[in-house]
DNA sequence: TGCTAATATTTAACATGTTAATTAAGTTGG
DNA sequence: CCAACTTAATTAACATGTTAAATATTAGCA
């Protein structure tokens, strides 16, 4: 029970120069440093993500549902990137607790609206406040190192 | 058994504008937005996870560890930004495949020392030649679009 | 020496990613 | 009208991500 990081990844640092163990080639391929670069950055959110004991994809989807009022599940999935297979497994739980509702589209009856109930808005509320500060702050950090790190 | 994209993502193209959709703000989001890239990313190497049937994870595992010839569990993990429970399965079933292999270190008995066998070794030499291009190929994409989409 | 804390790896439990197959509902062309 | 095709969503099976707990081994120190 104690405080940072256990694993690997530390908050906002970018990569904290792993040279000194010999391995400097494969290990900075660019899809290691995205992984590297979008883990530091959802491990800002964190604090929402406990407190409210969801995943980071369970918020993805509330944040979306909320700010879209409603839109299919298809549609859904393409805006956060989380394909059906997975989205239909989430969509269960959080229809589960109640914190989103499904019902058939009456014009086309394979397509399931997606809409989020009020207690999930006013849990995305109180958390968009912390959560747009941090975007804002993360995309600025972003934009720097990356470019470093690019050339 | 068409051809192309059937979940989402196309290979190298980048965002393809979702904004007709009316979803236009959360949806491209820095975390997201690493996602896709990465997503792209990888995708460009699947002809070679098909052919040798693994995944990309099992990829960078091989990869590291040919080109590092030996070294312990936990450096790999790091390196590669695998989490050791992650590996530690991955291990396993590259070892039943006879790709790596695992054995005590005499100085430290907690630490594993990890080696690619020839195996795996001439899997990677003859990928190496495919996948290097395709690193530089998308490093370079990737710097132009980048620099847009974070303006 | 012997007890305790720290390290390295594994295991367990559950959520998600991925591919392929399945089900249900529209669409098309004869 | 209906058989064949397409689309939307779900289910199944297996690999991985994540957190916490368990194991084994080493390091520190009274």
């Amino acid at each position: 029970m104690n405080n940072s990081d256990s694993k690997h990844s530390s908050p906002p640092v970018p990569d904290k120069d792993t040279s000194s163990h010999g391995l400097n080639d494969f290990s900075h391929t660019l899809p290691i440093r995205l992984l590297r670069a979008r883990h530091a950055a959802v491990s800002q959110f964190q604090p929402i993500f406990r407190k409210y004991n969801i995943t980071e994809q369970q918020w993805r989807v509330l944040r979306m549902v909320t700010s879209a009022s409603t839109m299919t599940a298809g549609e859904l999935s393409q805006a956060i990137f989380i394909s059906m297979p997975s989205l239909s497994r989430i969509m269960q739980s959080l229809e589960a607790r109640n914190l989103i509702r499904r019902h058939a589209n009456k014009d086309d009856l394979r397509k399931t609206m997606v809409s989020s109930t009020s207690t999930a808005q006013a849990m995305v509320a109180e958390a968009a406040i912390w959560s747009d500060t941090r975007y804002s702050d993360i995309a600025q950090w972003f934009g720097k190192e990356r470019l470093e790190h690019l050339q």
